[in-house]
DNA sequence: CACAAACAAGAGCACTGCTCTTGCTTTGGA
DNA sequence: TCCAAAGCAAGAGCAGTGCTCTTGTTTGTG
């Protein structure tokens, strides 16, 4: 009954004037989550307590857990939110840059996802560092987590002309897998570059959580141009050539 | 106060014939640590506790204090422990393969990489994901963070012939801080490869991070043959030729 | 209007990290 | 050899945590 009533609230929530009920409670799961976003930023997720949230916000815990049946849940919230907010930054990027050359959409969507995990580090840690709650998360999160791969998947499909990306010739152990995974994210790719896109994706998010997890703190200084150069060549990695800049060598 | 005494009275390993006493405090801290390990496989960092630890050792929670000052010295030092078995099972695996071709030794330390952080994910995410106590990792950890790195610059030093490696030429931008890097690191390689290096370590964590945390779950399928030919890549980027696999090209 | 659902509040349970005090045992130097 | 000092285990206790259950109150709707 619950579940209905959520439902419904969340259908309704912008159009209609639900009751003002309904509209209450929307607004305090907002305030929650805004409140626990405050302590996550100040002291990370460890030391995320629900009574500090409902403390702060003038109730008593256990009118918290009306809104979020335990903590786990709330981090829950907080991660579709932290998975939606850097989707949602990247494409922002994405946008400004549409114009231009591929290879700089790709920097630029790479770039745009370092300075967000470098504003909200702890938030980051939520979604790309270990899994907090113990267990991975709930299937829930799957759409919200894949924006970035599919915009940099985007790129690529747009970018392609199938002449001189394919650098290797897949192994034959790897090529049956590489069909399944080029059939179910690009069927419009060939395997190949779908295999080398899923690795730069990965890899993309190695150099940026060595550098918030403070992996690179007494060996790469200037991390904004070591990030450039090596997303630039991510980006020659999966086949989109970096005009003007670098001089690519052949 | 059994498990305790039993260790103690069993093994007395080391060569040093220190007093009892000192003897002693040996064994419990080792145990005491064990425990730990076991509480951290079982159920993750997050909910390892110090209580937990001593009750199953038979102790009273306080007199742990006199072992460890606090919960988060504690996973300081499981931390510089997980970095120290890291790096022995990749200088183990390199060990083995020390006769064999460059790239193929630089595929097999990352993958004796990232099947030791399969087997132990608890572990490989104190290490490599989010930093748990709030602030990051004291500088006791570093020595034993950098085995790994170190190795792998290893591999390319005694590999390297100064022709055909730098693909890249660097941009402006990034060839002071380079020159820095490859003084500090490797000054008898080329700033070009350090920089392709340092980017290409962050690059294998990420692959690893990614299968560990799973986010690679229903993306990609044969994870074993995908991790061996990104790692092949990575060797072919950092300009080591991988023999008779794949076919390279050029 | 009346009723059932949604809600706030409080008490309470079992647990946590950590401190302080109390005694006992081992140790090293006089 | 003896004795103070240091190391140690144990217990009580504090403040905090996630979570549950019960008790009343508010509110939207049949």
């Amino acid at each position: 009954m619950c579940a209905v009533l959520c439902l419904c609230g969340t259908l309704l929530r912008m159009s209609t004037p639900q009751g003002a009920r309904a509209r209450a409670r929307t607004e305090v799961t907002a305030a929650i989550k805004d409140e626990a976003r405050r302590q996550l930023a100040a002291e990370g997720a460890a030391k995320l307590s629900l009574r500090a949230v409902a403390r702060e916000l003038g109730m008593v815990s256990s009118a918290l857990y009306r809104y979020f049946p335990s903590r786990d849940e709330l981090l829950t919230a907080l991660i579709i939110d932290a998975y939606d907010s850097l989707g949602e930054a990247a494409e922002a990027a994405y946008a400004k840059v549409s114009g231009e050359s591929p290879a700089r959409q790709w920097v630029a969507v790479c770039e745009a996802v370092r300075e967000w995990a470098l504003a909200r580090p702890h938030e980051y840690a939520l979604i790309y560092g270990s899994p907090v709650p113990g267990y991975s998360a709930p299937s829930t999160t799957v759409p919200a987590a894949a924006r970035v791969g599919l915009l940099l998947i985007g790129i690529v499909r747009d970018a392609y002309q199938d002449k001189g990306v394919a650098q290797w010739k897949l192994p034959a152990e790897l090529r049956p897998e590489a069909r399944r995974m080029a059939e179910d994210l690009a069927p419009d790719l060939p395997p190949e570059v779908v295999v080398v896109l899923i690795g730069a994706w990965a890899q993309l998010f190695g150099l940026v959580n060595f550098e918030v997890f403070g992996q690179f703190n007494r060996v790469v200084e200037d991390r904004g141009a070591f990030f450039r150069h090596a997303a630039g060549q991510l980006a020659h990695h999966v086949g989109l050539v970096y005009p003007r800049s670098g001089a690519k060598e052949r």
